[in-house]
DNA sequence: CGTCTATTTGAATGTACTCAAAAGCGGTGG
DNA sequence: CCACCGCTTTTGAGTACATTCAAATAGACG
């Protein structure tokens, strides 16, 4: 199995010996996802964390009206999990699949709270990684409430310029809170400035 | 000085003994923090985290048309920082000031990393912090992107009556990412559901 | 090839905004 | 203690941004 993606992940935040780097990667299960295929339905409970090694996964949550509503997209290098579920032990508020094959590493919430026990330095590592993650959903709460779609949407297509490629326009759409229809009309003015 | 209230929160996620009790309490400077004063402005470094013993504090950023957007209000017992600066040592985005008399615990950087050395369950103190404001901030993305202006005024009212006492509607109103005005005529509908 | 879904385009509609003016409220100074 | 000032809240008319619904086109997948 390929470790060497995932400890580097690791490695950007805290130094492991070998020992502890075993003991990590002994925790973790690889599992291939196929597309479309789901890891998460809304009403279970989110009992682990997952790393995508490859592809892309999405997040995301329907609402009383049966849209899907984009929470997030998580390719290579990105962890990602039902945080609130995860952590809070109730039922999972989120649907996650696969928008790609995807090879993922997964964490059981389990092994991880003993990890935390054996070596210290992981709450450090997952400090950061939830630090990060806040940083982020903060930016993004602020555009939304300030940006208008135009804006959203070039700041999105600026920052995540990977996720472009790997995401279709209507998942786009529903990540940064506008209809389909109205961010193909926001492309195509963008397309002929001129007239 | 009165350590009750904030190690009484710290007593929510970790157990300190006498020892490390004496060792976090020696770090905290407090501050009195008068009505409309400030605590961070855009531009500075931000290189403390605070606690908030009593009073009111909002943090905000002003946008292009130099309006003020509300992050977050933080009450008694309230964690705020501009995390972003904080995290990065990049200049902060938003200002924080009080909306009250307020009275302040604060914790420099450097004496919270040296903390995290000595005494690595604040390490995992702050990763519950930060998973929990990850959390509140997802929801939040969620909630702007898919609920109407009214609904999100009766969610936040519902979540957080403290703050629809203790804060102004135009602060509420830029929070919930409307104008004053709107909330106003959300409020009035609200008041007179028969006509 | 045929089916299913995504994207584009357009017309009608609605939600929320802008601008303006009046009323309410709190703080400050005479 | 009252009067005034500035800011918040209310109310209303006109407008703009974004949605809904519908239909045509394009793409993806078996």
């Amino acid at each position: 199995m390929d470790y060497s993606a995932i400890l580097k992940n690791i490695a950007k935040h805290i130094t492991l010996d070998e020992k502890e780097a075993a003991c990590f990667t002994s925790l973790l299960s690889y599992r291939e996802v196929k597309k479309k295929e789901s890891i998460l339905q809304e009403g279970q409970l989110c009992r682990n964390i997952s790393y995508v090694h490859s592809g892309v996964l999405r997040a995301y949550y329907l609402d009383k009206e049966g849209n899907e509503n984009s929470i997030m997209f998580a390719i290579d290098d990105w962890w990602v999990t039902d945080i609130y579920s995860f952590a809070t032990g109730n039922p999972a508020v989120m649907h996650i699949d696969a928008l790609e094959n995807s090879g993922i590493f997964q964490l059981q919430k389990d092994d991880l709270d003993r990890l935390f026990g054996q070596v210290p330095k992981f709450e450090r590592f997952f400090r950061i990684i939830m630090q990060n993650s806040y940083i982020r959903e903060q930016l993004r709460s602020i555009q939304n409430l300030s940006l208008s779609a135009e804006e959203r949407y070039l700041n999105f297509s600026q920052k995540y310029p990977d996720f472009m490629q790997r995401v279709s326009q209507k998942q786009v759409a529903s990540y940064l809170g506008m209809t389909p229809e109205f961010l193909s009309v926001i492309r195509s003015k963008l397309r002929k400035p001129s007239e």
